[in-house]
DNA sequence: ATTAATTTGATAAAAAAATATCGTTAATTA
DNA sequence: TAATTAACGATATTTTTTTATCAAATTAAT
């Protein structure tokens, strides 16, 4: 299970869109060769991806759609809701607190956390913003693990170890700021303007400038 | 130039992001050992990442941060500032809209259309939020390359291909829509919800369980 | 019932990426 | 001034990832 490729575990989540697609349109079964037609990757690749957490496939017959959804979904762990707390109730923050489509991916923002006063109280869809300071207390009863990081850069780090020292195992930062953190913290760093400054080299390059 | 592997491209802002900090607290050298301890990496890697765009380095010294941060800024593009526009001017769009951490990375937001009347006028920082219609019209007149999707599913794909019909050459999309597109477009999926379904899976695998 | 056509899954080859090794260079110290 | 040491850059090796090939399996057709 831990030895799937990360290259793989990334592209698993387009899978099971594009299969979500397709069988919302009726279809049963799929081949390797359709999903990469679709999906612009190898067929082998496909194959190989999905060898890796499904057995479903029949010679001649492809991939039981169904059952591949299922595979996916457990495999990305789609079933057993994880809660989630976002800390900093800026727009971003807010936005992602307000967002609904992180329910069909098995993960359950609970609520956020902000400094600032003005900001504390209900968001627009209902959820709680509350004190910083309150997370040490709240968290020795709800142990949540997983902590979105939006709060701006300068107090980044600052938020980050307080989030650490009380059961924060798993952090997504879209600060810019370079944090420093424990081995054993999982951290995935989401800073938009890098992808976008990203996009724009590889627009240079395939544009020839 | 276009030969720097996609996994380098990827570390480059996280080595421009210490470069800043340890220069803002006065250092003017860094070696490859250092900043390979402090970002987590091989220090034989940091080295050839950095060998593909700079040369400051010097044996015994190890590299000129400012020349470093200079080179690094110049391949990453945030000199030669880049417009883009976003589409869908929701909470996330709005968000991204009023950030204004962009700049620093050379790309500007222009303003943003929506097909929602309530949404138009001015946002918080004061850019614009158009009717969708008037993209057309916009983007001949100023050929804008780059569009941010952060249209609610359902409509992605019919908002893409108006982007692309009307000059937009790099996407940056938020949808979980699959989004069929021409090859010569660019494409960045920034699905936040399977980051954070990512995010839960790696820290299942660390933490067994 | 046999043959043909598809499509998987496994194995092998190729390509790409990461890591290790080593010679060279430049600063420091004796 | 020579020796030593720290660090780069180049080359080589290993590992990982991708792509290609092919036999086995299953359905459909003749």
């Amino acid at each position: 299970m831990s030895n799937i490729s990360s290259n793989t575990k990334k592209r698993l989540p387009f899978y099971l869109e594009y299969l979500n697609k397709i069988k919302s349109e009726g279809q049963k079964n799929v081949s390797s060769g359709a999903i990469a037609l679709a999906l612009n990757l190898g067929e082998v690749q496909v194959r190989k991806d999905i060898a890796s957490i499904s057995t479903s496939g029949k010679p001649k017959i492809g991939y039981d759609v169904e059952t591949l959804i299922e595979d996916l979904e457990k495999y990305l762990g789609y079933h057993d809701c994880d809660d989630a707390i976002i800390f900093g109730a800026g727009k971003l923050g807010t936005a992602l607190l307000d967002y609904p489509g992180f329910n069909d991916c098995g993960l359950n923002i609970i609520k956020a956390f902000d400094i600032d006063p003005a900001k504390h109280g209900l968001s627009e869809s209902g959820k709680e913003i509350s004190p910083l300071e309150d997370f040490v207390e709240f968290n020795k009863v709800h142990n949540v693990r997983i902590g979105i990081l939006c709060v701006p850069d300068g107090c980044a780090q600052e938020v980050c170890d307080l989030m650490v020292n009380n059961g924060i195992k798993a952090i997504l930062t879209f600060t810019q700021e370079h944090l420093e953190l424990p081995d054993d913290i999982v951290v995935k760093n989401e800073n938009l303007a890098y992808s976008l400054a990203l996009l724009s080299i590889e627009l240079k390059i395939k544009h020839k400038i």
